[in-house]
DNA sequence: TAAAGTAGTATTTACTATATACTATTGAAA
DNA sequence: TTTCAATAGTATATAGTAAATACTACTTTA
């Protein structure tokens, strides 16, 4: 028997509505939380509207007009580039960072779980979305780390790409300028 | 290495806005998508705006509104029920299960997909699912064929807990009296 | 230095979403 | 059998998402 895969349509978009129903309770609906997370997660180079609504599928209007909601809620501030007189980059205010703390339903129920089964659920997702955004020709945004412009020097790291040092921690956070050489990339269903 | 649950969380939200982001192209919003979907697969019994809040984890006022946008675009239309004066049932029109044939994101991403892997990924995400709405109380909506009062009779299927007889096609319809047995269920991570 | 491109935003329109308050109907208990 | 609580659906107010369009300001390139 083939899968039926408008069930396992019907079955991420349950999931997230669950999620996204769970949400409202905070101060925040989920557009806004998902930004918040993104702002949280990403690096000093990735916190602009434009890369918020390629990380979220959204326009650069909807982006920025769900920014200055946040601005509004004191849980982001907006800080202008010195070296670009267009971009402004949002960053996490310490109310923003606490709010971020609060565990959601995804992540609830995750707990509850086995921990070898988070990982291969984890894995099958990141197969099936890494499939979704080559299908589209979106930008796949991952962590420093892993990325192939990832270099390793004596005291730290270096961005090949950017040919910037990068300070500690930085390596796990997410970038935009993310890119994985095509031999590194996992065949789904292998 | 225990695994990133805040990852899994954004996977599976990210996942989700792709898929949302695709919806738009159509004349419906992810939401009016997900109701329509809903109605086209529910059984008679299960096409009450109460049903689609429940199963879309809205609130009723909200179905509401919804389920009138997709009868201004005739996509659906209202029936009175004859037995109870309150209830209104949604009925899908053929201009709407015309709508319902096209292909989205998801299902075309997996169609590109190994069949193993799809229902293993579809397995997981059933298994994650049903822990949530057990964690918050929350209903099941399931398949009539594998509810707890299905019964197969001579010539075809009757519900035990409606006392009605099935018609043809029927018990693979979504029905929201869906009941499984406690010992039915497969516990997460086994 | 002019033209083309990029980054961000304001505005309009349509609609989701909650909360609240309401009507109509049904069901159950006094 | 009447009353009263519960249920089903909806209207309304408020906040904000989302796309589309059109715009400003700045940057790059030709």
């Amino acid at each position: 028997m083939t899968p039926d895969l408008t069930h396992t349509r019907d079955l991420v978009d349950s999931l997230f509505r669950l999620s996204a129903a769970g949400d409202w309770a905070e101060a925040l609906n989920p557009t806004q939380r998902m930004a918040l997370a993104y702002l949280a997660r990403a690096n000093r180079f990735s916190r602009c509207p434009s890369h918020v609504a390629e990380y979220m599928a959204l326009t650069r209007g909807t982006a920025s007009q769900t920014l200055k909601a946040l601005v509004r809620k004191n849980l982001i501030c907006a800080q202008r580039s010195p070296v670009d007189g267009r971009s402004i980059s949002y960053k996490v205010t310490e109310q923003g960072a606490l709010m971020m703390r609060r565990i959601t339903v995804v992540e609830q129920v995750l707990q509850t779980m086995d921990t070898d089964f988070v990982r291969t659920f984890n894995a099958q997702l990141e197969i099936v979305l890494r499939q979704a955004l080559l299908l589209y020709g979106k930008k796949p945004f991952g962590p420093c780390r892993s990325c192939q412009y990832h270099e390793k020097t004596g005291s730290g790291a270096h961005c090949g790409l950017l040919n910037e040092p990068l300070q500690a921690g930085e390596d796990q956070q997410i970038c935009q300028e993310f890119a994985q050489e095509a031999s590194d990339i996992k065949v789904a269903g292998a």
